[in-house]
DNA sequence: TCCTTATTGATAATGATTCTCAATAGAGTA
DNA sequence: TACTCTATTGAGAATCATTATCAATAAGGA
C-alpha cells in the first residue's frame, strides 16, 4: 500500500521506499561528511552508530540510495565500489593518485565543461541516438605526497 | 640478463619482457579487432588459437601490456574489467548503456575536448600539484535499442 | 650440455558483492 | 490492543572476478 512515509526524511521521496533507523543513519553518515566512501567505510560507521547493522543492509541501503537519485556510485580503480553524496549543487570531477587512491574533488572549469558537455551530449544522442543520463571525468596521476616519496626512492 | 629480446614484436619495447606465444597471441588477439575485452573475452579467443592458455597467464598477461602501455584498462561498471589497445592515433571516449552494457567509442569533439582537457590538467597540476598522466571520460546512458524495449514493456 | 632465471598452468585463496532465508518490525485494521 | 500482512533485516552461505602459490617447463647464456 506504500502510503504515509512521505513525512521523513527530506531526501526519501514521498511514497517511496520507508526510511527506516539503518537507512537514516546511513543517509546521515553522507550528509554530515563529504567523502568517497566504500561499502566497509559506511559499515564501519554506521556500527557505531547502530551496532546491530549487518554488511548486507549497508550493500542493499547503499544501492537503494543510488536508485534513489540519493547516492552516486563510482569505481575509481582499487577494486571496491565508492558512493558519494548526489549534490547538484556541487557537481564536480575527480582526480585519482594511482599510488595511494586519494581522491580530490575538483570543480573548476565547470562552466566550460558543462558548455561542452552540452554539446557533446546533442550530438551524440543525434549520432548514435543514445539517451545521457550522466557522465564522469576523471583525472589520473601522482598526488604531490606521493610524487615525492617517489623522487625520495631514488 | 635481459637482453637479445628487442627484436621481436615491435608492440615491445627494447629490453622488456620477452614476447612469449600467449602473449604474441594476446597482443595478436587486442590488434587485429578493435573491443573492449574482458579476461574472460580474451581467454576464450586464446584458447583457440593456443589451447594450453590457462587463465592465470591471460590476467598476468593483462597487466603486463597495461604496465608496457600497449593497453589500457577500463571499469565500465558492470564488475570486470575491459582492456583495449592503446592506439594513440585514435584517442577516443565512451558511451555506456547502463541497461546492456554496449560500448561505443566516439571521438568527436576531440579538438576541443583536447583544448579544454589540456587547460584543466595545467590548472589542477597547479592548484593540486597533481601529476596527471591520463584521463577518462565516460557517458551513461541507454543505448537506441533499450529505449526501444523500455517503450516497449508500458 | 649445464646452470639459472622467467614464464607458465593448475589450483587454492582472496575479497568484494550478492543471495537465501528465517526472524523481526511496523503499518494498517478491527 | 491484538491480529494480519508485508517489507526489511542480519547471519551466513554462495558467487564471481581477480590474485597468489608452487611445481613444472622453457629458453638464454656460459
Ligand atoms: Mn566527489
Ligand atoms: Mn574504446
Ligand atoms: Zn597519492
Ligand atoms: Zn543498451
Amino acid at each position: 500500500m506504500r502510503s504515509g512515509y512521505g513525512w521523513l526524511h527530506q531526501n526519501f521521496r514521498g511514497g517511496g521506499p520507508p526510511p527506516t533507523l539503518p537507512r537514516r543513519y546511513i543517509i546521515n553518515i553522507f550528509t554530515t561528511q563529504r567523502g568517497h566512501l566504500s561499502a566497509e567505510d559506511v559499515f564501519t560507521k554506521v556500527q557505531k552508530l547502530y551496532p546491530r547493522t549487518g554488511f548486507a543492509t549497508v550493500y542493499r541501503t547503499l544501492d537503494l540510495l543510488r536508485r534513489e537519485g540519493i547516492l552516486r556510485r563510482f569505481e575509481f580503480g582499487d577494486g571496491r565500489a565508492r558512493y558519494e553524496l548526489a549534490d547538484q549543487n556541487f557537481h564536480h570531477h575527480h582526480l585519482v593518485c594511482r599510488q595511494c587512491g586519494r581522491i580530490i574533488n575538483y570543480s573548476d572549469f565547470t562552466k566550460e565543461e558543462e558548455e561542452l558537455f552540452r554539446r557533446i551530449e546533442k550530438a551524440l544522442k543525434k549520432k548514435y541516438d543514445f539517451a545521457i543520463d550522466s557522465h564522469q571525468l576523471h583525472f589520473y596521476g601522482l598526488c604531490a605526497r606521493c610524487q615525492k616519496s617517489k623522487k625520495e626512492e631514488l
